[in-house]
DNA sequence: TTGTATCGAACGAACGTTCGCTATATGGTT
DNA sequence: AACCATATAGCGAACGTTCGTTCGATACAA
């Protein structure tokens, strides 16, 4: 059967409660690592400890905020956050450990959820892009401060990346061998597809200038892949289900 | 007539006499500030400050690398560096203009070469992977450090940014006015090749790790941009010039 | 009264920057 | 050629500031 392009909205819902889960998980792994311990409280202040790292870290950079501009954007104070972490580091690896887990089991599910290559291409440029849309933050502060992480964040890191580029990888070669798709390096295509993806959470600011949303430029990286992976005739992909003002002049 | 794709080979040509010409301009702007008078040396020791510094900040970071890091890595003291640089901020603002002025000159420079749009759009994506090739270094910099610039300077690099991507609108528009190019929104169409470009730069290290050249990354984007820009049929374009082993498993 | 969450002053380390000193090169005078 | 006077390149200890982090005091809840 041939699915329709998810939109956004149902990708956000299935996402929440995946969220939700890992969010959890998250805490309690770093339960013991808190002097904390009433759950309602310490869970609140460790949301709003890293929210506000994301947002001043993703303004001026990790290693230019002190733990005072940290402290006063929480409202706690400077021993106060030591409640929730042991160190800057510390906080470092947690942030980098909550999203790594999400953005390989959200990908793998989308994947698996469509059939036939051409599908799964589809779906896993519009999770990937969806994804990113939601936890643009994270996924901002995770690109821009790798080189700053602790040794083993960083190569987990590069092993997310890589594992991310690999699920494209395999598609294309899926599709190739099938005949649907066109010959060619398909870890250069891979990459190339990835760098269209990553451009959406790195230059979000410029997009939200221009009025592009999510549905938008997922179309227009779809339609751009297709034409360079399908082999020909390449048949237009149908509008998508949202009613975006995409191409207006 | 029709131009062939000029190779690497020939643009580095081209490229070292603009090069020499706009390090002398860089030269003599900065020399009332600094307290080295003879010529030779202090030219010499502004570059070695200048390479130590792009290779320190692109290791860990602009911030994490201290003045006593920099005065190791160039083997001169510490305050022997204050006879070069005001201070770190004024470091930072001497690299970035150094090449700010040069991405733009030369991109124009090559577009203005090229006849009719295909042609155009070719030479300025050879272009810009030329030119990020050569200065690798200082393009990752200025792209990761750039939210750390002083407030002046992120405009600047805002603006050179813009500035490139519009000659990509430009060019596509008139493509599309000829009726050479496919309709589709050409911002977003330029955004996207800009992010092809900018990939080569940001993950250089994973490109150089597969064995992928300049030339064979440009053949790729090329044909990618190509098989989504230009009205079919699309007569695949001819091989390059350089016998580099592109796709080879 | 006991336990817990939060505070803010305080500490040592590391930072950017300054400054008085030394070593070396330069150039005019004997 | 030998000498001194002067200017300059370079050094590294030291300064004040800011950083991450600690810790005893405090406020509040049970």
């Amino acid at each position: 059967m041939q699915h329709s392009a998810p939109s956004f909205r149902e990708f956000s819902d299935r996402f929440r409660s995946l969220e939700t889960t890992l969010s959890r998980e998250l805490f309690r792994e770093h339960r013991d690592q808190m002097r904390v311990k009433k759950e309602e409280t310490a869970a609140e202040n460790l949301r709003r400890i890293i929210d506000a790292t994301l947002r001043l870290a993703n303004r001026k950079g990790f290693q230019s905020m002190s733990l005072r501009d940290l402290s006063a954007e929480t409202g706690l104070s400077a021993g106060g956050l030591y409640a929730y972490i042991r160190s800057k580091d510390d906080l470092v690896r947690l942030i980098q450990r909550h999203g790594v887990a999400l953005t390989l089991r959200s990908l793998e599910d989308a994947i698996a959820a469509a059939d036939g290559p051409r599908d799964k291409l589809r779906a896993a440029i519009r999770a990937h892009l969806f994804l990113t849309e939601t936890m643009q933050p994270w996924f901002y502060f995770s690109y821009m401060e790798a080189k700053n992480l602790p040794r083993r964040e960083t190569r987990e890191a590069i092993r997310s990346e890589v594992a991310v580029e690999e699920l494209f990888t395999g598609i294309i070669r899926a599709g190739q061998a099938r005949g649907v798709f066109r010959n060619g390096d398909p870890q250069l295509l891979a990459g190339m597809i990835k760098a269209l993806l990553q451009d959406w959470y790195l230059k979000r600011w410029k997009h939200r200038q221009r009025n592009v949303s999510v549905e938008c430029y997922a179309d227009a990286v779809q339609n751009m892949v297709e034409h360079a992976v399908l082999v020909p005739p390449y048949d237009e992909a149908p509008a998508a289900a949202h009613n975006a003002t995409c191409e207006e002049g």
